[in-house]
DNA sequence: ATGGCCGAGGTACTCGGA
């Protein structure tokens, strides 16, 4: 089985790479993050001629997040995280495909800190521990996957010096990364590679792509009963060199069974 | 230190992104 992630960015402007990906790599699950259009504007026929049932959360204008899969339709567990009803942002769905329980995440940015994003990000952070620690309990394969907008070590960035001040990269994020995987959980790419350079996002800035001036922020965490069906991960970084791509690329494990 | 590039909304320019 192999499970995909891919922060879209605009999942109408992205329409014709998503596709093109989804047929060219054939994900059995695909969660995507910042689609970008309210609930309306999904493009559900699109995605149904491609193969694929999928539930989503969607918001005017930002953030939105959805669970895509060729094996059976998600079965939706819930639509945002537990542990404050004020927030509106729709940034987490969480449903069961083929026994396996996927949680698709677009963890807040929080740029710029310190500030009020920075402690949105914090708490929604705090939420996810919390949520994460409930699951774990559970005994069940589950997945966290998503946009974590963390680079949780320096070998995760292109140039760590010059992020040492943002929000994807200050010392309490990073520290708020590494508890949550202590709770228990496996940072597939790293897990299977470690040591190495990846990265999952390259800005539109500056030729970013071209000069590999990267970051790993896209993630996925499994619980030990999805560890041990671990067989490879990676990132389909050729996706980025598209036109008209996302600036995140698809990330994706392959599961035993 | 700054700004460079995108998508969406709405139809000029701002906002959010990372």
């Amino acid at each position: 089985m192999k499970i995909a992630t891919y922060n879209v960015n605009g999942v109408n402007g992205r329409l014709p790479v998503l596709l093109r990906w989804l047929k060219e790599t054939a994900p059995d699950v695909a969660c995507l993050q910042e689609l970008k259009a309210p609930p309306e504007k999904f493009p559900e026929q699109a995605i149904t001629d491609a193969g694929y049932e999928a539930i989503w959360h969607g918001q005017k204008s930002w953030t939105g997040v959805a669970i895509l899969s060729k094996i059976g339709k998600p079965q939706e567990l819930r639509r945002a995280l537990p542990g404050d009803p004020d927030d509106v942002n729709s940034r987490y769905i969480e449903a069961t495909v083929n026994g396996i329980l996927i949680g698709c995440l677009y963890l807040p940015n929080g740029n710029p800190a310190p500030g009020p994003k920075f402690d949105y990000k914090l708490s929604w952070f705090k939420r996810l521990h919390a949520h994460a620690k409930d699951l774990l309990a559970q005994d069940i394969p589950v997945v966290l996957v998503g946009d974590y907008n963390v680079m949780p070590t320096e070998l995760d960035v292109y140039k760590p010096e010059s992020w040492v001040n943002d929000a994807l990269f200050l010392p309490e994020v990073r520290d708020a990364f590494k508890k949550l995987v202590a709770q228990g959980w496996t940072d597939a790419i790293r897990t299977l590679h470690p040591g190495e350079k990846i990265y999952t996002f390259w800005d539109y800035f500056r030729q970013a792509y071209n000069r590999n001036a990267g970051l790993r922020i896209d993630h996925f965490l499994l619980s030990p009963h999805l560890e041990k069906r671990l067989k490879a991960a990676g990132v389909d970084k050729e996706v980025r060199g598209w036109e008209k791509s996302s600036d995140h690329a698809p990330v994706w494990i392959q599961l035993d069974k």
